[in-house]
DNA sequence: GCCAACGTTGGC
DNA sequence: GCCAACGTTGGC
């Protein structure tokens, strides 16, 4: 089992947005080393949705990958924003995974939170200049943010069927 | 293959 | 709204 942290907009589409679908293909990633940590995830995989341009930012529940990586339709839609002229049907260049809601955290663990965690010191997502929407994390990293607002992962297991 | 210019991300 | 940092593009 892997884990990841997936950055959102909640103005476009955050936790919440999520949970009231219930299941949402992550398309629109145009980086890639994005992509391609998107291309190692496995259905089950557990991710963080981290809130970004947000007030205040921060991780805001979790998420499982429902389904593995498969072509983006979206690079092939001229009408898209993420349309890609060079997104060939026969060797698409763009992926996205499935993803369902597993559990809100009760509350915000906001990026300064996540700054005073030792675990996350060096991840890509607490340095500066680094933009990277799909991140890996750690077992340490994952385990770290869920004591940070006072879960375990036996909780997830149970809010997850 | 280099690198300047440009567009985008994302924290503040 | 500002701007630093970064990835991508395109001229050479």
């Amino acid at each position: 089992m892997l884990y990841w942290l997936l950055k959102s907009e909640p103005d476009v589409f955050g936790y919440p947005d999520l949970v009231r679908v219930g299941k949402e293909p992550w398309n629109g990633v145009r980086n890639y080393l994005a992509r391609n940590y998107l291309r190692q995830m496995v259905a089950g995989d557990l991710c963080l949705i981290y809130h970004s341009n947000a007030k205040p930012n921060g991780v805001a529940g979790v998420a499982r990958v429902v389904r593995a990586a498969y072509t983006d339709n979206l690079q092939f839609d001229p009408e898209s924003a993420y349309f890609d002229p060079k997104g060939l049907p026969d060797n698409p260049r763009w992926s996205m995974v499935d993803v369902s809601p597993v559990l809100a955290f009760p509350t915000l663990l906001t990026l300064d939170a996540l700054r005073g965690l030792l675990e996350w010191a060096d991840s890509p997502l607490t340095q500066k200049g680094t933009r990277l929407s799909v991140i890996p994390v750690t077992a340490e990293q994952f385990r770290a943010a869920l004591e940070a607002v006072g879960l375990e992962l036996e909780q997830l297991s149970a809010a997850s069927t």
